[in-house]
DNA sequence: CGCCTCGATGTCAGTCGCTGTCATGACTAC
DNA sequence: GTAGTCATGACAGCGACTGACATCGAGGCG
């Protein structure tokens, strides 16, 4: 119970978003986002690794959810119990969040550095998937292809989702790239 | 021709080679890596936009052999055109090459920086991919999906390729991989 | 041969990301 | 109220990276 002034972390991520957003990401310090947050550097540098770090905070809840919607499914074969985990993993991406997903992600498209980050982020997702697969049985090749099939998926109906106005739910557009995908195998086996 | 010692390039990357395996990433500096080429600091940020890049040169002509390859196939699916390209992409992977290859991989994943701009690049190579099935006609997301598709199943070889000893043609397990995608995602249909 | 141009390199100063260390001040527990 | 804890501030320092200017070596041209 905050004997200091409580959500240091959001404070400053939101303070470098807004700087981001009029100055770019070269164009700020983070000694000029703490200082937005009421804090010196120093301190930013104890709550986020590095000055990326401040816009990808909460990655580990997104990547549990993707994971316990993956456990929650039975059993079956590698790539259905993947595109399990999308149902978890779509959960924290609702209309009234949308806005704040797409000034995120238009501040992170604007810089290679972020950009890396995120992909970062991503790749440290397929892992945690692939991990889980073999856990259950998946031998490592297949469980590899599913894990990463699936954070394609969720890439894709992410940026379809950003690029609409949010109205559409988002598991809609997950469940359309999925079968988009699965139309396209099964035409370069015809 | 060379007034000046020639393969700059060549000498730095070998010497941040050498240095990274024997003391980390984090333990040599971009001095020490410059000096161990006879040069100085400054040049090599002449050559390299930063002490990560300079693990990989010559990404464009990788890029471009994925893209010929593809431009070399005849119409069809977005998927089968995806995947021509990975034959194009293949050509660099020798078994001459394996030693070296493996030797810049384990450095790249001793490192996350180093992971991040290797995923930056594959992901570049997913957008020139898309880039390209679009200028065929296809849709956005099907190229989309088709081009993470075919990197999916690049880097998966790769992976599988770099752990034997490199007696396995690299084409050969990309195919194997390819099948195994193919068979998956029947699977997961049924 | 001597002069000129040009591209690769060296030198230097400076900014900024990031870290280790120590001090301070607020709140809690006893 | 005294001690302990924890977020923070202050300060010094390293290394990545950049801009500006000087230098040096090779080739072109008289």
């Amino acid at each position: 119970m905050a004997r200091w002034e409580s959500g240091t972390q959001e404070r400053l991520q939101r303070a470098a978003l807004d700087l981001f957003a009029e100055h770019g990401y070269d164009g700020v310090t983070v000694a000029q986002i703490a200082a937005h947050a009421g804090l010196t550097e120093r301190t930013f540098f104890r709550w986020f690794a590095d000055k990326r770090e401040v816009l990808f905070r909460g990655q580990e809840e997104f990547e549990q959810a993707f994971l316990t919607g993956m456990t929650a499914a039975p059993d079956g074969d590698a790539m259905s119990l993947a595109m399990a985990g999308l149902a978890g993993g779509a959960a924290p991406f609702t209309a009234e969040r949308h806005p704040w997903a797409r000034a995120r992600q238009r501040a992170i498209d604007a810089h290679p550095a972020l950009r890396e980050r995120e992909l970062l982020k991503l790749s440290a997702l397929a892992t945690a998937l692939t991990g889980a697969l073999t856990d259950r049985g998946v031998g490592p090749v297949p469980a590899a292809l599913a894990a990463e099939s699936a954070v394609v998926v969720f890439r894709t109906a992410f940026t379809a989702w950003i690029a609409g106005d949010g109205a559409r739910p988002f598991a809609e557009v997950q469940a359309e790239v999925l079968a988009e995908l699965h139309a396209l195998l099964a035409a370069a086996r015809a």
